[in-house]
DNA sequence: AAAGTCCATGTAATCGATTACAATTAAAAG
DNA sequence: CTTTTAATTGTAATCGATTACATGGACTTT
């Protein structure tokens, strides 16, 4: 309720002093810091951020948009970011886009109405042309997906790298017919981990069966099922998949169960992303996992940074190939 | 970039006539109004909600209290406060605390700082004391969870009858050996819960068997693995198992599989939220539904018509059971 | 003792908007 | 043709902080 200048008087001084001794500048005498910290606690002041960040030109909060909080994949990529920005002072938005552009719009004018300091980007299907216009004059980060040749600096893993790793696993355990439950190749992601899964087939010398191919619309559940069910009526039934997120081999995996199949007798299941899910489902679900966290907090230095007026690189993270159930016969 | 003041010079108005131009002030003529809106498009004017939100002395953010994003059940939620708040141009600003003092006190301290404008608090083991004091100047409205007895505005389900709902369903199916895997009773919900638990069996004649009655420290996966296990141990084994949330459900389904039984032809199974995974399991999980999206959209409606300082009255809302595989025998 | 330093504090401008009140002008009324 | 009244627009205070610069006093230095 109170405010600087009523400090100020019950000290006996003046509001310089007062915000000098809220931000510990040293020019205060002990004597007169005491004077004002007891007038503080007396009348229960609290500074106004609204004061402060008016002065600064600043709002201390950075706005993380990504398509759907109940994706579990984000969640712990958004606590690593939020660790990072509350031990900066900073806090963060969470901006769900629903990968509606109205959505989106609201969030990026935000930015522009100051309300927050920079912008950490997690939705593939964001508009980059808005993104980079925005870019130019705000501080900007891309985190996991990025555009390729883009400007926009990215935190993110090698995803060729990794289906690459996912594939050679199910080769060293002797499988020959592995199929791909790929999402839409409008993606960066996919068509790089289409590649990777090409290049482990090819190092092996297994031929790339484009009825093993399958992609889906979205990455829900519901699309896992589906893809699922028609590789199991094709003529040659593979004895392996590989999907591209963790949602989608559960998917798969209810789909498997459902024909009076087993993972991983009858079928290798592998996914992506080492969701907490992944763990729960029955067999244990093989997963490709990404240091989320890790990602989180890169992308959130990389973006205070960036606020401060830093030259910021971009930064690639090691992934890992988490072996469970679903791949151990 | 531009400011208030350089769109007022570049229209040849004053910042007042701009600034009703911006409010959608009537007091405009059709001519300054067009010379204004011509001169904002000129310097690609955006408004600052710094400025604005210091003299309106408001921050336009909602702070939603939870103890975990990670959680699926309060995405639902969210969702709800979101939709409604965006609608009421407000945003919000969503506060892990881990269930950790500290944390939460630097979010309790943002209210004090002006940096949000009231708080829903979903955290079940938030320091109720805290919350009260706060209460006593800030709105302040707990979705979900509240307090017995308590002052401050809640909306929520009758968990007492949700649980009963519950209990009654497996009973009809003819089970009479009926176990509960409950959460600590230092929660309010676990304790009503119990209650509907306990009248559902008295009802139908039962005996009310403490060693059926498993208490968890938490809600997660492992702790549903362990109470099933213990149960599965007892001389008479349970013929069906309520559990108070469907990730303990998900915990005991693993677990129930383990032992080589099946849900449901050997032990039905009936948990508790409905998030999306309960959908996704083998067999599909039974459970209590609680509109959590409409929860979401009451409680940001209470704490935006009590922040325009109206008088605000608790608000009880209804459950559903959504039967499924698991207790389809 | 005069001049120069340094330290602690105060004065007042500033950030960018909103808005009560005053001032101007034009239209309506007599 | 004056007087009212209404419709626009401008002036300046205000929200609550930060900070460059000015000021005054104590302490050195010569």
């Amino acid at each position: 309720m109170a405010n600087i200048q009523q400090v100020a008087q019950k000290a006996g001084v003046s509001v310089a002093t007062v915000s000098r001794v809220l931000n510990n500048n040293a020019t205060v005498s002990p004597h007169t810091r005491l004077k004002v910290e007891t007038a503080i606690k007396d009348l229960n002041y609290e500074p106004s951020m609204l004061g402060r960040n008016l002065r600064n030109s600043e709002s201390r909060l950075l706005l993380v948009l990504l398509p759907s909080i109940s994706n579990p994949f984000y969640s712990e990529i958004i606590n690593g970011i939020q660790t990072t920005a509350i031990s900066n002072n900073y806090n963060i938005l969470l901006c769900e886009t629903d990968s509606n552009p109205d959505r989106e719009n609201i969030y990026f004018n935000m930015i522009k109405n100051k309300l927050a300091d920079g912008i950490i980007s997690m939705d593939p299907a964001v508009n980059m042309q808005k993104l980079n216009e925005l870019y130019e004059q705000y501080p900007v980060i891309q985190c996991s997906e990025y555009e390729e040749g883009g400007v926009i600096p990215y935190v993110t893993i090698d995803n060729e790298q990794a289906a690459y790793h996912a594939v050679k696993h199910l080769v060293k355990l002797g499988h020959e017919n592995i199929a791909l439950i790929n999402s839409d190749e409008k993606f960066l992601y996919a068509r790089q981990r289409r590649t990777g899964y090409e290049r482990a087939l090819q190092e092996f010398g297994f031929p790339i069966d484009e009825t093993f191919i399958y992609h889906t619309q979205e990455l829900k559940f519901s699309d896992g099922v589906q893809a699922m069910r028609k590789l199991l009526q094709l003529d040659r039934r593979p004895s392996a998949v590989f999907a591209v997120s963790d949602t989608l081999a559960i998917g798969a995996l209810k789909e498997i169960n459902a024909s009076g199949l087993h993972v991983p007798e009858d079928i290798a299941l592998v996914g992506f992303d080492k969701i907490s899910f992944s763990n729960m489902t029955n067999p244990t679900l093989t997963t490709i996992s990404q240091p989320m966290h890790e990602m989180g907090c890169t992308a959130a230095r990389m973006l205070i940074n960036s606020i401060h007026g830093e030259k910021i690189e971009n930064i690639i993270l090691d992934h890992e190939v988490i072996i469970r159930e679903s791949t151990m016969g």
